[in-house]
DNA sequence: TATTAACACGAAACCGTTTTCGTTGTTAGT
DNA sequence: ACTAACAACGAAAACGGTTTCGTGTTAATA
């Protein structure tokens, strides 16, 4: 790669000191118009730009922020993400993205090759499997060194930090109500293995709108599919052995998943049976029947973890202002579409 | 944020110079083993790392790659970021994403702010806006500084670079042949506006294909829609005034849409019209019926690209080896769903 | 005329590394 | 006893900037 002009060409070429073209070239008093002219002159000529690693070191600051997924091809990160990086490029941050993979090592590898030095805070929802061991000592390392963190989503209690999450317990209760309002009584969930946090608390709205509409908790109606299932054959019995008449599920691809084994089991839908599920990504708009789903405005949220990690890298560099750290909860909106009844 | 230990702190504690750290780091032969496993002891104790800014600036590389893709929402751009950072990742490089949204100067600016040292090569796909204006300066810019590019999919024949690019051109032939050696003859192509390099080829192939066969080019048959659209009117009208019996889209959106729309007027598929559409993505797999559609294999030529560009990088760093240039062709495969017939 | 302030600029430290090139002190060889 | 070789370490330059603190010159003031 070809060498870039520097501070030290301009001063050599202009026979100036290299102090006086950063000055220069920085609009400072102490430079005499004349010499400012020569050398904006040319700086623009030679179209010179500061280079940004001998910045970053010299400042002690990236304008980079690190942002740690599970999955990239999946839709809702895929929202969040964009809303980070529209956020963050705004700002005049940049954003390196670094995808956990499902996997508790590379979260912890990718986390430790970027604490050092490349980014100024982290953006990041836990893997699978570090929700499932529960290890999240990684990140105690990141909060003790002062780099900030904002964790959305796939949050844990373990750590004190910004986060941004959904109302999930609320927007599944809300689901399930509007199910028993349109007459629903045998209301199933499908739902993903129990240590993921976000599927536990939409559970947990799911069992209180049942009790607080007099409806039994049936365990038959829980059906806890793996993360990355591709075999029908559970649900197909699922769906022939109980009289279900409704189905919340955690995500949409369970949902449309499930609508085709319903259909195919000669449900009519949503006659006979209704389905709502979370994320309202492309798959509801177009599935058939069009899936009704509450939005989790992934773009919103991902704005608003890169807005708190922004406030708090730029708060940093101030004195010690007291620190303190927020939860902000962001309100899933229910679209009904034609899978349920209006 | 807390200041790390540097091996000037080491140096300071052990009262020895910061070179002997440094080189004790490294095991160099130059240091006793004594002084070795006293400053590898301090440094594990402290769990030392070396800040990678201040490598980076003296090794003038920093293990970053860019990646500029027109949208991180789309199924496709995703799965070759994927890819991309299976790749880098494995090879101990991190990769700044951006996402130029389609427009021109979201582009320029940020190859304009990575170029100036954050990153040692960049793969991009162009912008629409880009591809429509046809200007190039910015990637002319960056080339003639010597910064290696990877260019993907959305490729211009201005810029001489590396380039991965998908067979369209073939693919779409073969679609098309297939669906002629089903028996059908009115064959239609729903596209984009044709600024776009990718939708050209494959019409390229579309028009081949019918005249090697000879069936006539119907201009009517052919359907251009905006890159966004969300009215379905055109196609409405489309399927009501033409006798088709065969589609072929340039991505999945475009033929789910188009298999509602045409469902809705009664047609049935695949008895009445058979669909294939490019990009084999979550939604063709699970659309009704399922669609048959050409994997692209976007992570596939991801990683061929991030491999194109890390070698490029690491070349660089050797003595002047002659620069040649190379276009991988990655091929498209025919995925048989229910909308075609066997 | 001597003092002083303003002006315009340069030297040098600093950010955290790596690396080249000394500079010691010791040991071996003649 | 003198030189050569070697082992073990340090000084300093370099990467490319910013910034503090002089310093020399000129013009205004006492």
């Amino acid at each position: 790669m070809k060498r870039k002009i520097t501070l030290k060409d301009i001063a050599r070429e202009l026979d100036v000191s290299i102090s006086t073209v950063s000055k220069a070239l920085k609009n400072s008093r102490e430079i005499s118009k004349d010499t400012k002219d020569k050398v904006k002159a040319f700086a623009k000529l030679y179209s010179y730009k500061p280079n940004i690693i001998a910045l970053s070191l010299k400042q002690r600051r990236t304008k980079n922020i690190g942002v740690i997924i599970p999955d990239i091809v999946h839709h809702f990160f895929t929202t969040v993400f964009r809303g980070i990086e529209l956020y963050a490029d705004a700002k005049g941050y940049n954003v390196i993205a670094c995808v956990s993979d499902e996997s508790f090592d590379k979260e912890v590898i990718n986390m430790e090759l970027l604490a050092n030095g490349s980014i100024d805070g982290f953006i990041m929802a836990l893997s699978a499997e570090t929700q499932l061991k529960n290890d999240v000592n990684h990140l105690k390392e990141i909060t003790n060194q002062g780099m900030p963190l904002v964790l959305f989503d796939r949050i844990t209690d373990e750590i004190i930090c910004d986060k941004v999450i959904l109302n999930d317990f609320e927007a599944s209760y809300g689901a399930v109500k509007k199910l028993i309002d349109n007459g629903r009584k045998r209301i199933a969930l499908i739902t993903t293995e129990s240590y993921f946090n976000v599927s536990e608390k939409r559970a947990q709205g799911y069992y209180k709108a049942l009790k607080d509409h007099d409806l039994e908790l049936d365990e038959d109606l829980i059906l806890r599919l793996p993360y990355q299932f591709e075999n029908e054959t559970k649900s197909e019995t699922f769906f022939k052995s109980n009289k279900i008449d409704a189905v919340l599920c955690v995500n949409e691809i369970f949902a449309v998943r499930a609508m085709k084994t319903a259909q195919k089991n000669g449900l009519k839908i949503p006659e006979d049976i209704s389905f709502i599920g979370f994320t309202d990504g492309i798959l509801s708009k177009l599935a058939t029947p069009t899936l009704t789903s509450l939005a989790q405005h992934g773009e919103k949220m991902g704005k608003m973890a890169a807005k708190m990690l922004i406030e708090k890298i730029e708060r940093d560099d101030d004195a010690a202002v007291e620190e303190t750290f927020r939860t902000e909860i962001i309100e899933a909106t229910l679209i009904e579409r034609e899978s349920t009844i209006n």
